[in-house]
DNA sequence: CGAACCTTTGAAGTGACTCAATGCGTGTGG
DNA sequence: CCACACGCATTGAGTCACTTCAAAGGTTCG
């Protein structure tokens, strides 16, 4: 059998073992569809009981204002794990929403206790993933808070293809961005219609096109430039991973 | 001897024991002093192969910009653990500053392992903080993104406060806040002239006392109102957590 | 007692916002 | 097969929150 996204984004990072692939099968079991537009999970609605491997398509998580405004926080490629702030809270502190058509598999929380207990190395790396996603974070935040229209959609792009790029390594200048500007600017924060405006004037700058659904980044050099761009997907630190465990021994220093 | 700050904010989520505690002493080993603005560690420069738990006073991360700019990303209290961005990564992406003298310790990432191999729940717990952090950056996301000044210094306040309740449980409406309006307008993404406008006008309008280096919130509800602030320090889901290490058994399920 | 740092104020400019409307492709029901 | 609705992209005009440039007032400290 083929290994599934999640497995090769974490191969990607670490060479696992028969039995860590094993121990991982089982976040897998669940697998379920989700169309367009629905909810996964809900900001303070239900319990936060499990988490959740995206297989195929794309979904983001939000969080509302009262106004009615909308802030998109992270974005799902197939591969990522979403909902892992379940693993502090007990409850939704986001909303996720499908983008498109798209199949996840769901596994409860507690099916992390024994990754802690028997494959401390598999622990190690969630543990990393997450530093990384909190960098990723940070990068948005700056971007967010310190520059202008333009820098924020050209890192919005970067850091999209480049998250493509870890399970489907083909991915080059173009591919296919199933947002609408309306998602768009829920992730940048700003306006659909000065995101709009945004856009024209990329595309008249030879920045990038834009047809609908779809994006070619027609000068990456400057965009990274905009942006101060930095691809933190590439590689983790391994250094301080404890040994992994094998199928036979349950390990030893 | 008296409990650590960092052994106090982490027995405010759990109850450790004996055996994990120890295992933790060994984290706080390497004391030393840094004077205010003087640099923990900088962003690409030297390697990020060690983690530093604050003791005492206060201190932040930021990037830089290529204009000079600079974004504020995490502010440190007594009992937090500075640069876990250097979990995932081998070099330093943002930097690090004391904003008033302050006493860390350093401790080198390999020092992980064996907590990882030995003491998974404190590895749980580890993750979970990881993540609560994640939810406090998306919240300030959220706030840069998509709200104005008054809601992102609100938030930043209500937030500020709340991280001291941990180690500090008699703060209640006023406390020191020992940075410049310049840091804090780098911290909400604001320019500094700004910045004091929004706190003449917050204080005209009766939300907050500010004297340089010290602040009252008057008007709480407002605040949290304001900015939709949410406190996530109260405590967080351990119904995952696998059994604790004891001293004389290696647990057992 | 002046230098350095921070806060405060004034005035003018601009990037992004709001309100308002048009274009455009796609699906759907009459 | 056309009329209509709906979702999304595009454009225009006026406004506002925040920025830039410029300078003055307070504190603290050597």
């Amino acid at each position: 059998m083929a290994d599934s996204c999640f497995v090769t984004k974490l191969k990607h990072y670490l060479d696992l073992t028969a039995a860590e692939q094993k121990a991982l099968s089982v976040l897998e079991e669940g697998e379920y569809s989700v169309a367009a537009g629905e909810v996964v999970f809900a900001e303070e609605s239900g319990d936060a009981d499990a988490l959740y491997v995206v297989r195929d398509g794309l979904l983001h998580s939000s969080r509302l204002m009262k106004d009615g405004g909308r802030q998109i926080l992270r974005i799902f490629h197939p591969g990522d794990v979403m909902g892992t702030a379940s693993i502090a809270f007990a409850k939704p502190s986001s909303t996720a929403v499908a983008a498109v058509d798209s199949s996840i598999c769901r596994f409860p929380k507690t099916s992390l206790m024994s990754i802690y207990t028997d494959y401390p190395r598999l622990a190690a790396l969630f543990y990393s993933l997450g530093m990384l996603e909190n960098v990723v974070l940070c990068d948005r935040l700056r971007s967010i808070g310190r520059s202008d229209g333009e820098a924020r959609i050209a890192l919005l792009l970067l850091d999209f293809r480049d998250r493509l790029k870890i399970t489907r390594p083909g991915t080059a200048e173009a591919f296919d961005l199933p947002l609408t500007q309306a998602d768009i600017s829920d992730a940048i924060g700003m306006t659909p219609i000065h995101t709009n405006r945004l856009f024209m004037r990329m595309r008249t700058e030879g920045l990038i096109e834009w047809t609908k659904g779809h994006v070619r980044l027609l000068d990456e050099k400057r965009l990274a430039d905009l942006s101060d761009y930095v691809n933190r997907y590439e590689s983790l630190d391994k250094s301080w991973y404890p040994q992994p465990t094998t199928g036979s021994q349950q390990d030893g220093v």
